[in-house]
DNA sequence: TAGATTGTTAATCGATTAACAATC
DNA sequence: TAGATTGTTAATCGATTAACAATC
């Protein structure tokens, strides 16, 4: 069940398809507020986000009154309320995992400050790669990367390493006392602790949707 | 509503979290036989998946007789029947549009051919990358992108441009007769055209996702 | 005040699941 | 046949939305 605590806007548990879609909003109103918008109605956010105008106000009223009725909301205080439910201010660290391919262009390329997030480093077990620094990251060895975990106190783990290590890296993370895992082995992860959250970026389930979707279509086209 | 075509296991509209969970199903079964299991009940198969045995009969039985009564399911038939409306034999082709550092990562490192899809090249407009060549897939000049398209019948674009130029090259896409755009802008894509398939992978609002619940979790931790 | 839009309620809609007859 | 597990039904649960009183 949903309530609202004292503070406002922080709530119980919320329901992941909820989450999601907050992660859209959020996406939006960046991109509003960055066309000077500055105020914008459940109708228009409706539209803008292929949902029903009562869907939007459901909910962002699960978080707090963001609104003015007859005026809609306004896009600042509403971009800064979900930053904050978000985590966005929360400055977590991180520390990416497995540094192939995948990983070095996540390093380089993913703008990790703008969402809160700290890259403290990289770790991987290839010789080659063990002291090298990309786009100002620091790749270290391994072996050392629970004490670092838990000396540096960091809570969210980026893993990229094969499949085929995929499980072990993640009870070693979870071993060294990480809180999240972003996970891009493309494999389903077993973790028994219910309080160590993860999210799967699975590239393979994803391309598979497609496929399906486009078989569907082509055999079956809409009326 | 769901029906069961004549030819079996086609539906005339699947719910997306549905077919979302049917690529989950198809991974791990492929996992599966991998480790030469022969049969699974819908017990073992929903304690695998975290999910109930009532779910994963219905979802199964949604698409056909897979099982049967007493002894469960037939690994390799279930695992056939799953590829076929995943559209892994379709043989899809695509093209992957953005050669910078995710694309080429995706162009060097996604088994595509393992997805029933063919990579046919790709198209940039740095005169640096064009005409060089990535893990065998050519790198060909954006201005000739839709004759290409249109030439080869490409059904598929991996759309790994810059966030600024998402919606213009969509655009592009489309009218050049695409069917399918697997997105990795981090933008919602705004295509009118219903026929057009786009599955998104945002890693913003994938990562937003992740803090959100840290967040969650740090502040109000579960009793 | 009059007009507009919110937050919320109550009704609808769809998804999940427990239970069981059918079946291997 | 007896035992086991499926596919399906009916009940439960939760999410979506239309409608509207509250409010700016």
């Amino acid at each position: 069940m949903i309530q609202k605590n004292p503070n406002g806007y922080r709530s119980h548990s919320i329901p992941q398809a909820q989450l999601h879609r907050l992660t859209e909003y959020y996406t939006k109103l960046d991109a509003l507020l960055k066309e000077n918008v500055v105020t914008i109605k459940s109708v228009e956010l409706a539209r803008l986000m292929g949902m029903s105008a009562s869907s939007v106000r459901a909910d962002l009223a699960t978080f707090g009154e963001f609104g003015k009725a007859g005026h809609g909301y306004d896009l600042a205080l509403l971009h800064a309320s979900l930053a904050e439910i978000l985590g966005i201010n929360c400055r977590f660290s991180a520390v990416l995992v497995g540094v192939g391919k995948l990983g070095q262009t996540i390093i380089g390329s993913f703008p990790f400050s703008q969402y809160g997030v700290r890259l403290k480093g990289a770790f991987d077990v290839s010789p080659k790669l063990i002291g090298s620094e990309i786009a100002g990251c620091r790749v270290m060895d391994a072996a050392g990367q629970s004490d670092f975990i838990r000396e540096e106190g960091v809570q969210i783990a980026i893993l990229c390493v094969d499949k085929v290590n995929a499980q072990r890296a993640a009870d070693s993370l979870v071993q060294s006392g990480i809180q999240g895992i972003w996970n891009f082995t493309d494999t389903n992860l077993v973790i028994t602790q219910p309080e160590v959250v993860v999210e799967n970026i699975h590239f393979s389930n994803s391309l598979l949707a497609l496929t399906c979707n486009l078989n569907l279509s082509q055999t079956e086209p809409l009326i």
